[in-house]
RNA sequence: GUGGAUGUAGCUCAGUCGGUUAGAGCGCCUGGUUGUGGCCCAGGAGGUCGUGGGUUCAAGUCCCAUCUUCCACCCCA
């Protein structure tokens, strides 16, 4: 009787032909987030769970991850985290005396209770790689996360990214300016969200669908068909004219844009878009997202905010954060996806062939050597036929064979068979040991 | 959470109106090669037809239930 093996829908393995392209740009994160000053934290997988309710919004609150263990008693009941910056929010309140601004990266896993859906990169089990600076309100804080967000896009040749920015304040300006209440920020900005995906005439049925006034409906989308960009905003202006709020927000904006710019930042891959809303319900300021127009059945490979209030919901008083969250495993399926080539499921490069089981200590200490020189090298551990030995390399990916036999040892010189290029060299054990690049390109 | 599909070999799938021992391609193993992978040839292993029940002389095929996975929506990374 044997247990049937499987996985809980929306979890994966990850093989090593996931793993390496998953290391390497897990390696370019760590290098860029510290090129920026953020320094790496780590947070538990569960939290309690009052932590985490009432931080996302009623569809996020759904979609935690309750644990039973002990969850007769409220105060002890316990959640696997769905994000990173409610624990980081946590985490500052319990270290009130940190120095501030506090700049952090943290990248582990999160859970998500909702439908997974492989083709469009949703799991409920995935990585989320945060970066946020906790302690600063003005926007060159806003500024540095964009910017380094869009860095690291363009590092992973990611194709024509545009991030798309929107403030809070003012969606909330706008709908005012419709002349509807506080209350319908919610529908209003869930329905224009959907811009893109369903057209204009769908949000306008949307709005209407929840009760909202024809009257406002035409107001809203009237406003946001302005024709208003970075630099060029006059229509808005105008439109906001005695709204204080809705004013300094657009203000707010334009000085992001110009700070982002001034980081290195080129202008086509950043966007003024009025109808960015994010479902999350922690961000008060400043709102950005990134999508590939190249991919557009993938959700966003990036989004953030600001959020000034979370903090305060921990601690009492406020403390100002903005931060941003790079969806690593949408990014891999990106340049999967875009990028096929390049796929490999070993690092090794080079495979010490033994032709007769003789050789071996002399195998074992070639395989040493080319170790010792930096070069990752693999012995065929049960031996085997030659055959055997060589298909072995071809299965796995190793891209170069050195053939060791009795008469290679006793000349001194060795077969290098190269796998994929086909073809192969003899070549002096000392010369290969002192340029190991010149055989193993 | 809403709606629609799916399930036959490790993978992708075929299987007629319900009818005898369930097939193909790819992959895998062995051999053809004594010290050389891929290509070719020969042979071989591998299936409770998702699961449970029902109809029938007879079910991979029809019915019901259930589980699984996938797609769209919602929302997000």
């Amino acid at each position: 009787m044997t247990i049937q093996p499987r996985l809980y829908n929306g979890t994966r393995d990850l093989l090593p032909q996931d793993m390496l392209p998953k290391e390497d740009v897990l390696a370019q994160f760590r290098a860029s987030f510290q090129l920026y000053g953020f320094a790496p934290v780590e947070t538990p997988a569960m939290e309690y769970l009052e932590i985490l309710t009432g931080k996302y919004g009623d569809e996020g609150n759904q979609l935690i991850y309750r644990l039973d263990y002990r969850n007769e008693d409220p105060a002890r009941r316990l959640a696997l985290r769905y994000d990173l910056t409610v624990p980081l929010a946590r985490l500052v309140a319990m270290h009130p005396d940190m120095p501030l601004p506090f700049k952090r990266y943290q990248l582990q896993p999160v859970w998500r209770a909702d439908r997974p859906q492989p083709h469009q990169g949703r799991y409920r089990e995935f990585m989320q790689c945060d970066i946020d600076t906790v302690g600063a309100q003005g926007r060159a804080a806003d500024a540095e996360i964009v910017a380094l967000c869009a860095d690291l896009m363009r590092r992973l040749e990611l194709p024509g990214f545009v991030i798309r920015i929107n403030h809070r304040q003012l969606l909330a300006a706008l709908v005012e300016q419709a002349g509807l209440g506080p209350e319908s920020e919610a529908t209003v900005c869930g329905a224009v969200d959907k811009l893109d995906k369903i057209g204009a005439d769908g949000v306008r049925r949307e709005m209407l669908a929840h009760g909202i006034p024809v009257a406002a409906a035409d107001a809203v989308q009237e406003l946001l068909n302005l024709p208003v960009q970075f630099g060029d905003t006059q229509l808005l202006q105008d439109r906001l004219q005695g709204h204080e709020a809705g004013l300094k927000a657009l203000a707010e904006l334009e000085e992001l844009h110009r700070l982002v710019l001034g980081l290195g930042v080129p202008a086509e891959h950043v966007k003024l878009d009025l109808t960015l809303a994010r479902g999350l319900s922690y961000y008060t300021g400043p709102i950005f997202e990134t999508v590939l127009p190249s991919l557009p059945h993938m959700g966003s490979l990036m989004g953030g905010g600001r959020y000034d209030g979370l903090i305060g919901m921990f601690l009492g008083r406020d403390i100002p954060a903005v931060g941003a969250t790079l969806g690593l495993d949408r990014i891999l399926t990106a340049l999967a996806q875009l990028k096929p080539h390049a796929q490999r499921s070993t690092p090794t490069r080079v495979l010490v062939a033994r032709a007769f089981s003789e050789t071996d200590t002399q195998a074992l200490a070639l395989a040493g050597r080319l170790r010792q020189a930096g070069i990752p090298t693999e012995i065929p551990l049960d031996g085997g036929k030659l055959k055997k030995q060589l298909s072995y390399a071809d299965r796995k990916g190793i891209p170069h064979v050195v053939v060791l036999g009795p008469d290679e040892w006793a000349t001194g010189q060795v077969q290098v068979k190269h796998m994929q290029a086909g073809g192969q060299e003899a070549a002096d054990v000392e010369a290969l040991l002192a340029a190991p690049a010149r055989f193993f390109l």
